[in-house]
DNA sequence: TTAATAGTTCAGTAAGTATGAACTATTGAA
DNA sequence: TTCAATAGTTCATACTTACTGAACTATTAA
């Protein structure tokens, strides 16, 4: 099993992190790990927005979340908790990210 | 020929958007079309970031970009009058737009 | 008509995505 | 130890999507 990668933040692109976040499963990912305030492993996400998800599909969605830069994943035990790099993204993307973030809430908000 | 298709503002999503622009080119055609505050036609985006583009991979930049619901297309005479769907966008993603806009002059700036 | 301009569409290949199955790593018994 | 359980990761394959040269369409003008 090869070790994660984790980019330094001076590898870290705006295109990554777009890329990463145009697709709505790992938006939820990602929405549910800032508001959660605390790591959380995989497997609290198997079932986001009323479909479950495949685990290999899911620890996908980890690696593109944590290659672009936004997360970052560590084993302890047998799970792997991940977080956000909020103090690393602050500056320079955490504006863009919270305007993503609340566009995709009021959509959500707006389906319902 | 078929008729260029331009989303109604009701079906355009954050997801959508950020697809479309999870591509540096593609950005910097919403970019330019921002500053330029007129509309253009495709040719003006030929050789974007000091490299030429071939005009099939353009036309479909360009394809991305509308059926987003980012910018719309018209055609005039011989060429394509392309500008940024600002009013309709107003209010519901403009602030995302400029975040992501933002940033990516940031990183641009940071390169050089 | 014919030519020029400005794209669009097609076709083929190349690259990326989803997911079941198999594998790895860690923990906790028996 | 060995075996099972848990929590993912990686592989293989099918499927979808993207890039781009070549052919085609639409408009204008000579």
């Amino acid at each position: 099993m090869r070790p994660l990668y984790h980019p330094p933040v001076s590898e870290i692109t705006v295109e990554g992190i777009l890329y990463a976040l145009a697709d709505p499963a790992r938006v939820a990912i990602l929405s549910q790990l800032m508001n959660a305030e605390c790591e959380q492993n995989c497997t609290a996400f198997a079932k986001l927005g009323n479909k479950k998800m495949p685990k290999s599909t899911l620890s996908q969605h980890f690696r593109i979340l944590r290659e672009a830069g936004l997360i970052r994943s560590e084993r302890v035990g047998v799970e792997m908790r991940n977080r956000i790099r909020c103090g690393e993204l602050k500056g320079k993307y955490a504006t863009m990210i919270e305007a993503i973030l609340k566009a995709y809430a009021g959509q959500k908000r707006q389906k319902a």
